[in-house]
RNA sequence: GCGCCAGUAGCUCAGCUGGAUAGAGCAACUGCCUUCUAAGCAGUAGGUCGGGGGUUCGAGUCCCUCCUGGCGUGCCA
């Protein structure tokens, strides 16, 4: 469906060719002024620049011009504002429009498009953490937004697994147990199908290993050969490799289900090993790669640069891959694959300048075409609710599951507080509004900016938080439960002003949606909601409904709510949670 | 040094391509439940938009400069 703003933006760019004057002028905005206005248009006070008279003179000529049925208002007002209302059955038809049409009419701008989503990041043999809540809460989030928006998407976790902590973790292991058979480079047999270690053991080697590495030099260079001899295919360290990936993948899993985040692609850096040669060799030829200070790099530096832009690093002097390396690897493998118009890369945004110089050199490289489009979506860093780097009362890193469990516990005791839900209802209702309270929590936020996390603030009951969203729809879902079949009943003209606001209201999903595309802004979307929210607790405060007389008044009514719970339900399903049936 | 980001009410943050009176939430204070869930609604109070210049009829928004904080800046990811 068109947008409404682009609907009467036509019409005013129309009139004011009619009156004289360049169409450009004619764009509408949504009026800043709700007590004065619906819509607005600020072409008359710029116009009066160019054509060298008062606004005012431009505005009444250009309001004359425009007329129709679709306005109640159109007027010119000091110093030059054309302001506009639309007429009620314009904004019935437009919302009964909305109604019947598949996902509410919003454009989708994504048809026909693949976008492949990375997010995620995690490492294997290493517990999430909280670092990691932002970019899986994130990423998924704009994964389903881009579904949505009609792209055919995929979210790839890109698993850590490839790197030097595979390297620490072997050496590590091997100085705790050197007589096992995967260091014995004489072994020929099979290896065990058991680990060596558990998972709890694992979870305590990273760490160690990764603190040795600074201290003790030594440690650290046989922590890079083993990486490097991982990577080359050595027997033993594969197997060890192996029981750690069989070890850690569901584990990870386990806590992803538990956000309600999946991934199609449980791929790693690990998967683009086997692409590398062939995209170096390649680069080589083509007189992009090139040897300095020991190691082949990708210089990525242009012309104009404000900034000295370092090259990309493909084989590091001892020889092994590296991030970029690997990055550039699956790019490869993903254009081969799944053929993407859009990559997003939903990650810690100091990373930026990583990405930066990863991109250019797979456009200078020739492994993506021109116009494929690549993103990096850096998001800031979750801080306590003192504004500093997070950290437990030990000076250690929160588990992300500790995290997901304080959060349900906290609920937990005002649902059971609250009495509304009967018992065996308590985990699963509890479950879905805590898993709100953090994801909206985070979501409500700008991705670029470090926020502070407050467990309290974001599981309030109150305000603008993901429980207020929730509260909303289920209040909603109780009117429609005892009303009855409310699917199919027509909207009604606005019958009082907090009716006519909730429908103006619900008339911005789709440039919100795309906003929110367009930047990849999920808050945007909690602006919306919230919003919409707000507009629908309003009517329900003003308006009796089931007590309503006239029975086709209420069918509006009812209707007009259940548009905005759907809504509101489409919303929430996009940004990774759902409502209860009662809280 | 260079680059990027941030600085808006006591606190946490919005503010879309410059436009009419800078908006929310929390905290504080005041009203509204015999009536669809008060996890709600309505209201009061609180701001020289970091400082200083400039462009413009008009600047939180654009340009310059300074201050403060964070981050990045070739072999970690």
């Amino acid at each position: 469906m068109e947008k409404i703003l682009d609907i009467i933006s036509k019409k005013m760019e129309q009139a004011f060719q009619d009156a004289g004057y360049n169409a450009a002028y004619g764009r509408v905005t949504v009026s800043n002024r709700p007590d004065l206005c619906q819509y607005q248009c600020n072409g008359a006070l710029s116009a009066a620049k160019v054509y060298k008279c008062a606004p005012i003179a431009i505005a009444n000529a250009v309001a004359e011009k425009l007329q129709g049925e679709d306005f109640s208002m159109c007027k010119a007002v000091m110093p030059g504002f054309i302001n506009l209302n639309l007429s009620d059955s314009f904004l019935r038809d437009y919302l009964e429009k909305m109604r019947t049409a598949p996902d509410f009419g919003v454009q989708k701008e994504g048809a026909g498009k693949m976008a492949i989503i990375d997010y995620g990041g995690a490492n294997v043999a290493k517990p999430l953490h909280i670092g990691h809540l932002r970019p899986a809460i994130i990423g998924e989030a704009l994964k389903r937004l881009h579904k949505f928006m009609g792209y055919n998407t995929i979210g790839d976790i890109h698993l850590g697994d490839w790197g030097l902590q595979m390297g620490l973790i072997i050496a590590e292991l091997q100085v705790r147990q050197p007589d096992l058979c995967y260091f014995d480079p004489n072994y020929t047999g099979e290896y065990p199908e058991e680990a060596p270690f558990t998972l709890s053991d694992l979870e305590e080697i990273y760490p160690a290993a990764s603190a040795k590495k600074d201290v003790d030099k030594e440690f650290a260079d046989r922590a890079h050969i083993a990486t490097y001899e991982n990577q080359q295919g050595r027997r033993g360290y594969r197997a060890i490799w192996q029981h750690i990936m069989d070890i850690s993948l569901p584990d990870l899993r386990r806590i992803y289900d538990k956000l309600d985040v999946h991934y199609e692609k449980w791929l790693g850096e690990s998967d683009a090993h086997p692409y590398i040669p062939a995209m170096i060799e390649d680069l080589k030829a083509k007189g992009h790669a090139v040897m300095s200070e020991g190691a082949l790099v990708f210089p990525v530096a242009e012309e104009g640069d404000k900034k000295e832009i370092p090259p990309c690093i493909l084989i590091k002097s001892d020889g092994a891959a590296i991030y970029a390396t690997t990055d550039l690897a699956t790019l490869v493998q993903r254009m081969q694959d799944h053929h993407p118009d859009k990559m997003l890369y939903v990650t810690d945004k100091r990373q930026n300048l990583h990405f930066e110089q990863v991109f250019r050199a797979a456009k200078k490289g020739g492994i993506v075409k021109a116009e494929t489009v690549l993103e990096h979506v850096g998001h800031g860093t979750m801080n306590g609710a003192d504004g500093k780097p997070f950290k437990t009362r030990d000076g250690g890193v929160l588990r992300l599951e500790q995290l997901l469990n304080d959060m349900t516990n906290f609920v937990r005791s005002k649902v059971v507080e609250n009495k509304i839900v009967a018992e065996d209802e308590v985990e699963a209702t509890t479950a879905k509004i805590a898993l709100a309270a953090l994801k909206y929590g985070d979501l409500s936020n700008q991705p670029t900016k470090d926020y502070n996390f407050d467990l309290e603030r974001f599981a309030a009951f109150e305000g603008n938080t993901g429980p207020y969203i929730l509260y909303t729809i289920v209040r909603i879902k109780s009117i429609l439960s005892r009303y009855g079949a409310w699917e199919n009943l027509p909207i009604c003209l606005p019958a009082n002003p907090y009716a006519q606001e909730l429908m103006l209201c619900i008339t911005r999903l789709g440039p919100a949606l795309e906003s929110a595309l367009r930047t990849s802004s999920p808050n945007l979307i909690c602006a919306y909601i919230y919003e919409l929210a707000g507009a629908v607790n309003k009517f329900y405060h003003e308006t009796r409904i089931l007590s309503e007389e006239n029975k086709d008044l209420q069918k509006g009514y009812i209707s007009l709510i259940g548009l905005a719970k759907r809504i509101l339900e489409q919303c929430i399903d996009i940004l990774g949670f759902s409502a209860p049936e009662k809280m």
